[in-house]
RNA sequence: GCCGCCGUGGUGGAAUUGGCAGACGCGCCGGACUCAAAAUCCGGUGGUAGCGAUACCGUGUCGGUUCGACUCCGACCGGCGGCACCA
């Protein structure tokens, strides 16, 4: 078969009858499959797609064959940094090298074969997309959840801009890996914070990776512990901590600010207050990447103000420390360094007394599980006194006294989405001397990104050097006004394209209510493990926002989730340029064609792990096609040669193959095990060409088997299906068949194998009828020469019969 | 340091979830067809010993549970991924 003229052939017939659209009449049988969007960075699509797509398709077309009125559609995640950084080292314009490589793309796409509905693609550089990533921005903004702060940021000086924490890795920047700095900004951010508990929970209600779901919980990071406040000497306010360790609040020796903890202490000597300030000075210029090291030597500085231990109502030093961080809990903590390595070496540097709380005795102390006894030691006891109930005994007694009590934490911060970039969405947002920042009123969007703008970086947002997109009136009174120069985070688009694609024309809203009711959450989501804590979390988060806001009234946007693994290099690298090992699918597509390369792609990797690549063996899936084509055609031609007479014990063994074969398919496609499906496949051939050769030979039941085989293998060879339907006589397209249906009956055999184990050793196998009791299977085996020789004339003691497997004889 | 995952032939990977380890391929060896090669087809292929039926060993290492462990439990070794001064 010429398989690149087959794909040529059956491409065009899928795009002239439409073939691969959504039909909302049959909504009710839906079934919403989705991939992770490309990016459209490159000109071409690289084998990276090819293993996240190709396969997907197969799950795509198994699930419509299968009864399912199949929703596949296909976008472009196409704004982002670096397209613009592409643009700016070739002097080009980003739109117009993405608008290039989206046509590219999206050609390439179709020449994949793969049943994407066209008609609902989208992309986010597009105003009529953008403008209701705007539309979201300001119904986030109306709700209250995204709001302006001054604020420490991660910067990137390569990229210019400032990154979420979600895109900080190992404390550079996850794209160019250069050290992100601290820096105060007032930035735009989304308030996910609220919805921590809820994004924690919800994760028990879907059908996703054991493993991603631990990323998220350890990324939300819910922390249960206690508030306690330590009331300042001579003042009715006081510094509160957070602390999961409250059992050890007798070992209190100091208290610690965060450097950036705006906290009075009137206090102070003029000296403390000096060294304090100095402190903070040095601190702030710290980047997050020294900061951050948990190797770093602890630093600090005393105040000279005391607060008073809330139960012993002794004086504790108050100290600043940048080991304690600002951005979590209430910036401040109780120092135990009997019972904190961190304290403890905080304390043995300073020289600060080391006290360790151990239980009390009898009488000692009627209103505390715990006291402390003072210990000047160089090695701290780090002991766990830790239990539940002296928690809550402490809790108890501070809520009493109105000094604290029970408190949750999240590692969660807020999501910052102000980039200060050119290639994005513009924020929606106007400031006006008089009436500040001021929303962008919905009748007036897309706020549309000006082409013409100098977007080499400078340091500053390219949008504020254009000022005819900068000036502008305020909404509210009309006089001069100035638009907010920065772009949201790409992360904000693909928060919520999932929604789009079903009603991706509607040009009155981002989506239709009912519309989005009817055909989400999404029913398998495809794509890579990579985006586990931001864009997984952005879109759960942005799907229940919406939600509260009355707009869908679904709580998850992904009802199941699958991870492809990653396709490395040959020598077990990942892909790069600048390492030399990147392998074109091209090359392969051209010579063996798109069915033969992905089902290579298939059989060879394990589809969740994938592994370095080798095209070794690539032959042998064009070889299996062969196979597959020869047996078809000779008893599509043959089968006149029908034999008609009584079915024969060749002919069960077949059909026993066959629905074996078809029950162990569906499964597998149902987990995403193409390579076993694939491997299941071949065994059916291999016993359809022994069935041929066998003089009992029924072509007509062979011909039977082989359009079965035809409907098995289509969605793994979409073309080479279509092709040899036809070429069998069959009508239209072949995915209007219904995938085979294992016939249960055609899998009971009269007799089965059986292992026979003599003390749990293997020691042969026998044939029993398969539904032997255990008294007939242990009588067939007694039987056997060779089960008796292995016994040697030894008395059986006790059998354990599993039934239709084995037989293990106790002597 | 903490959390999670994974170690199976020369090789990619299977194993109905505690029941015949190595499915299906690749590679290799042998054979058929051929003047020859390619293609195709047939057979063999975990290791050691033996002509042989067969025996023993074998899923990172060492223990344990069990009639029975790649699978469950414990300790360790090696690899990968995530988090990392979060109190």
């Amino acid at each position: 078969m010429d398989y690149v003229n087959v794909d040529k052939k059956w491409n065009a017939y899928w795009e002239n009858n439409r073939c691969h659209l959504f039909n909302p009449k049959h909504a009710d049988k839906k079934y919403y499959v989705m991939e992770m969007w490309p990016y459209p960075s490159g000109a071409n699509l690289h084998l990276g797609h090819w293993f996240n797509f190709a396969p997907s398709d197969t799950f795509a077309r198994y699930k419509k064959m299968s009864g399912y009125e199949v929703f596949q559609p296909m976008g472009f995640d196409a704004f982002g940094l670096p397209a613009e950084n592409f643009a700016i080292k070739t002097g080009t314009h980003p739109k117009d090298n993405t608008l290039k490589n989206i046509t590219t793309m999206e050609r390439q796409l179709r020449d994949m074969g793969a049943m994407y509905d066209w008609d609902h693609e989208v992309s986010t550089c597009l105003p009529e997309y953008y403008r209701w990533t705007q539309w979201l921005f300001l119904q986030l903004y109306k709700k209250g959840l995204a709001y302006q702060k001054k604020a420490p940021v991660n910067w990137c000086s390569s990229c210019n801009t400032v990154i979420a924490n979600e895109q900080v890795v190992d404390g550079a920047c996850e794209r160019c890996g250069t050290p992100v700095v601290r820096k105060e900004m007032t930035q735009w951010f989304f308030k996910i914070t609220d919805y921590a508990d809820e994004l924690l929970r919800d994760l028990d209600k879907i059908d996703w990776p054991e493993k991603t779901k631990t990323m998220q919980r350890n990324w939300i990071g819910r922390s249960e512990g206690s508030e306690i406040t330590f009331a300042l000497e001579g003042r009715n306010d006081g510094i509160t901590v957070f602390t999961t360790r409250a059992d050890t609040l007798m070992g209190v020796s100091y208290v610690v600010l965060a450097p950036e903890k705006d906290i009075v202490l009137e206090i102070t000597t003029p000296e403390c207050r000096a060294a304090v300030e100095a402190y903070r000075e040095e601190t702030s210029r710290a980047s997050d990447i020294d900061r951050l090291s948990s190797a770093r030597e602890k630093t600090g500085v005393f105040t000279g103000a005391y607060c008073l231990h809330p139960v012993s109502g002794q004086k504790i030093p108050v100290w600043i420390a940048d080991y304690c961080l600002g951005t979590y809990g209430t910036g401040a903590v109780m120092g135990v360094p009997a019972h904190d390595e961190r304290d403890f070496a905080f304390a043995h540097k300073y020289r600060l007394p080391v006290k360790r709380v151990i239980r009390a005795a009898n009488g000692e102390d009627d209103t505390l599980p715990y006291c402390a006894y003072g210990v000047t030691t160089d090695s701290a006891p780090f002991d766990g006194l830790a239990s539940a109930e002296a928690i809550a005994t402490i809790q108890a007694h501070l809520a009493k006294e109105g000094k604290g009590g029970k408190k949750i934490n999240y590692r969660l911060r807020d999501w910052s989405v102000s980039r200060q970039r050119y290639w994005g969405t513009p924020i929606p947002i106007v400031y006006c001397p008089e009436h500040g920042a001021v929303p962008v009123p919905e009748k007036d969007l897309p706020v549309e990104l000006p082409y013409g703008v100098n977007f080499t970086p400078d340091g500053a947002s390219p949008l504020r050097k254009c000022e005819t997109y900068m000036n502008t009136v305020c909404p509210v009174c009309g006089k001069p006004a100035r638009r907010d120069p920065d772009t949201l985070d790409t992360f904000v688009c693909s928060s919520w394209y999932f929604l789009r694609y079903p009603d991706s024309h509607n040009t009155q809203k981002a989506f239709d209510t009912a519309t989005a009711d009817k055909m989400l959450p999404v029913d398998k989501y495809i794509g890579g493990a990579e985006h586990a804590c931001m864009h997984l979390l952005y879109a759960r988060f942005i799907t229940k926002a919406l939600r509260d806001m009355g707009y869908i009234h679904f709580d998850e946007p992904f009802a199941s989730l699958v991870h492809q693994g990653l396709i490395l290099g040959p020598d077990g690298f990942k892909m790069s340029k600048n390492r030399g090992n990147v392998i074109n699918p091209d090359v392969y597509v051209n010579e063996y064609g798109s069915d033969a390369f992905r089902l290579y792609l298939m059989f060879r990797f394990a589809f969740t792990e994938g592994g370095a690549w080798s095209d070794d063996g690539v032959k042998s899936v064009v070889k299996f096609l062969d196979r597959i084509e020869r047996v078809v055609l000779k008893s599509h031609e043959a089968a006149k040669k029908s034999r008609k007479d009584a079915i024969t014990p060749q002919d069960k063994e077949l059909a026993y193959t066959l629905n074996y074969t078809v029950k162990s398919v569906r499964q597998d496609c149902e987990n995403f095990s193409f390579n076993t499906a694939i491997a299941r496949m071949m065994e059916l051939v291999n016993a359809m060409y022994k069935y041929e050769a066998d003089k009992a030979c029924d072509y007509a039941y062979l011909r039977y088997v082989s359009q079965e085989l035809v409907k098995l293998l289509a969605p793994f060879c979409p073309h080479v299906a279509e092709e040899l339907h036809e070429l069998c006589g069959g009508k239209g397209t072949v995915f209007a068949q219904s995938y085979p249906v294992c016939d249960e009956h055609a899998l009971v055999r009269d007799q089965v194998e059986i292992a026979v184990q003599i003390c749990s050793k293997m020691k042969g196998r026998i044939s029993v009828p398969s539904d032997a009791d255990e008294e007939t299977a242990k009588a067939l085996a007694l039987a056997d020469p060779a089960i008796v020789a292995a016994i040697g004339g030894a008395a059986v003691k006790k059998a354990i019969y599993i039934r239709g497997r084995l037989l293990n004889l106790i002597v």
